[in-house]
DNA sequence: ATCGGCGCAAGAGCACTGCTCTCGTTTCTG
DNA sequence: CAGAAACGAGAGCAGTGCTCTTGCGCCGAT
């Protein structure tokens, strides 16, 4: 296994990119189900039959292109969290979740593809599993930021049933070990929720119900941060007493 | 135009039934994608061209599986609201959100249609707006009585945006008469996070995450009927005397 | 009661699709 | 250097949505 393996695992890598490029183009102007493998040939210059010499179907071609947007967006929300050039968990968090809608609204096509109806007879393989949790963990490190900060409020919340009670714990138990069990909880519902308002507004389930889509996105994920528990550093003090 | 309107008229309806019925039986099975006219011609003992008598594309045969999947979930909301057994309107509103979900859970492929990715190429009429609004019409209905009878806290969310008032205002005006702004807002995000942990939990994003996924949901729900503002009976007073 | 017109099903056909198989050619490897 | 593996090209299969033409049968007006 040396560093470089010759000519043809050069072409052969360049190829694939080229292929993924051609299938993201398409991807983006017709959506999902007219991506076409003839005619990512077609425009490729090669023959239809060529393509499987490098993806064995149609649906591992999008099970690349699934596993690409995926780290897309997850790695669009990370450099956010990144970047964000304040300590504030309610900033950082904010930050996140308009970095992941920016991508959302820049690549709605493979948005869906991720997140929208899963295409029929086909079952994601766990490769995906990996770069879909990307942006959660992000979410989940603003949390564990603010926890360490003393910035985290119990959420109100009703007391967690203890079945979910056990699913948070170990889910904080891998990923945040120490994180209160009513926050990783409203954590995941926030998570969900951020998705069902980018997803309503993508796919124009907002038309002619809210027009300030900016505006709306912003307050609605204020409500998202508080309800998680985030709060800001001058009514740390004020919640700390309060709880 | 008669109420009977001969043979003629009574095979149309008829056939255009058995049409429908059929395609949401392959849709239930195979998913939209795999939708066939031929294969529904076929399993009907027709030829496909004759379909197209009924139905000129197999977009409009789509448009009509949408209109129908909207008026059922509309449908299994408003009757969960009817009668539930009890006027505290979180209980209401857990009612209708599960109702909501059990339809979602028992027909994935037609919720997938209306709330996942929208088929490309494919707009959705304006025929399908109406039938759309059925379940947050429902949500807003319980607002609206719990707001006459008192029962309403004001939403712990950060004043809100003035584009966004504007909004709220004017769909306020339109379906709720007398709600509070920040509460119809709240309303809004919960409606679409509300199709955010459905879309999830059913779109698989919730595999090796959430385990008790009836507990699950039942816990966010009660999150957002709270975000919402909507309060038992019990805490009414409480809360009244808080805001 | 008859007849013209319209709705209808049938069939052929077009341009696609995903996918398979075979056949030479090129490239890497033992 | 010879065999093996990878590769591109092409033909072909079964299926798709959709269009067009061809007749048949029902329906209402004469």
């Amino acid at each position: 296994m040396s560093a470089i393996r010759g000519a043809r695992e050069r072409a052969r890598s360049e190829i694939t990119a080229a292929i993924k490029d051609e299938a993201r183009l398409q991807l983006a102007r017709d959506g999902a189900a007219k991506l076409s493998l003839r005619a990512v040939a077609r425009e490729l210059g090669m023959v239809s039959s060529a393509l499987y010499r490098y993806f064995p179907s149609r649906d591992d071609l999008l099970t690349a292109l699934i596993v690409d947007a995926y780290n897309a967006v997850g790695a669009a929300a990370e450099t956010a969290l990144a970047t964000a050039d304040s300590d504030d968990p309610t900033v950082r968090w904010t930050a996140v979740c308009r970095a992941v809608r920016t991508w959302a609204l820049a690549h709605p096509h493979e948005y869906a593809l991720i997140y929208g109806s899963p295409v029929p007879g086909y079952t994601a393989p766990l490769t995906t599993v990996e770069p879909a949790g990307r942006v959660a963990l992000a979410l989940l490190s603003i949390a564990r930021e603010a926890h360490a900060d003393g910035r985290l409020a119990v959420p109100p919340v009703d007391p967690l049933p203890r079945t979910v009670h056990t699913d948070v714990e170990r889910l904080a138990a891998e990923f945040a070990p120490g994180l209160p069990a009513p926050t990783t909880a409203a954590l995941v519902a926030a998570w969900a929720q951020l998705f069902g308002l980018i997803g309503f507004e993508l796919f124009g389930q907002f038309n002619q119900v809210v027009e300030a889509r900016d505006a709306f996105f912003a307050h609605a994920v204020r409500g998202l941060a508080h309800q998680v528990g985030l709060t800001t550093p001058q009514e740390a003090d004020a919640v700390t007493t309060r709880g």
